[in-house]
DNA sequence: GCATTTTGCTATGAGGTCAAAGCTTTGATG
DNA sequence: CATCAAAGCTTTGACCTCATAGCAAAATGC
């Protein structure tokens, strides 16, 4: 297999990992991993709006919209006007989402993190320097990525 | 930030990137990445089952059937009954088939590959070594997570 | 041989995810 | 001001993904 495969399939091992965690998150809480992720940055950091969210979590504004939608539905949080601009909405915990967010779980596996940390310390930084260091290649990507496939670039 | 948020914000930052990867190869090609990984997969090993395929891309089962009835709606394969055992469907590639797998290109970023490619070998390797361990990690949590929420489960 | 279980696939339903289009408000330009 | 551009959010539509439930066929048990 070539290292392109490689990566690719691990990078798919890893996914499916982390969506059936997420799955597994809503039987145990009725949240879902980004559910949990926007409430929790959201206790960290305060009320936030909808694009900044989508800035910390790396989600699109509009994923963001269908996960508040949800939060909302659900109770946990509101929506508030903002007054000097009344183009942005204010994301807010209510009572319920503070609670929520307080007694939700680790976003990763009990026995992935416990896995982990056994492991050696430099090896624990290895592993998430490697993470990091593949996040970053890919994401360079993205800036200059899309005039690669704009048509006529192919073969100007 | 903690090491659990680290992991997961670089995680999220990389299925991002490959989710944008998916939507651009959608505009050059007409398929998303996950039909290309199926269709090449076809190409590489010859007809196969659904249940195959999803072993050896790690998807569900389910998710297999949604992917092809997309690739049989666009011609690309055919679905074939087994004569031997009529439970078994074959996913069988057409001449367009195998034509959109050798014309598709490498499903990671052009440039992430190039980038990655002009590091060192050793740290090419240390990087696929660690994605490889993270999944390995990851998955072996499946095998018996599962049973940590059942009912009665967590005080036996 | 027949009943039961297992295996293989598909259908259903719910979230996640994005781009693009649409709406409102703000800001800049003349 | 009036106009036009930009910014912020939501809507729409498409696909991915899974669990669960359903159906058919094969394998196992008695």
């Amino acid at each position: 297999m070539s290292d392109h495969d490689e990566i690719l399939v691990a990078l798919r091992r890893i996914t499916r990992a982390i969506d059936l965690q997420s799955k597994r998150l809503v039987k145990a809480t009725g949240l879902t991993a980004p559910q949990l992720v926007v409430i929790d940055t959201l206790r960290k950091r305060g009320d936030m709006s909808p694009s900044a969210i989508a800035r910390a979590v790396s989600l699109s504004q509009a994923t963001i919209t269908s996960i508040l939608d949800r939060l909302v539905q659900a109770g946990l949080v509101e929506r508030v006007k903002s007054d000097t601009d009344k183009r942005v909405v204010m994301a807010k915990l209510t009572p319920k989402g503070v609670e929520a967010s307080d007694n939700s779980p680790e976003l990763l596996q009990a026995g992935f993190l416990r896995s982990f940390r056994t492991l050696q310390p430099w090896e624990q930084n290895m592993l998430i320097a490697s993470l990091q260091r593949i996040a970053e290649l890919m994401d360079a990507e993205e800036l200059d990525a899309a005039p690669f496939l704009e048509p006529g670039e192919l073969h100007p």
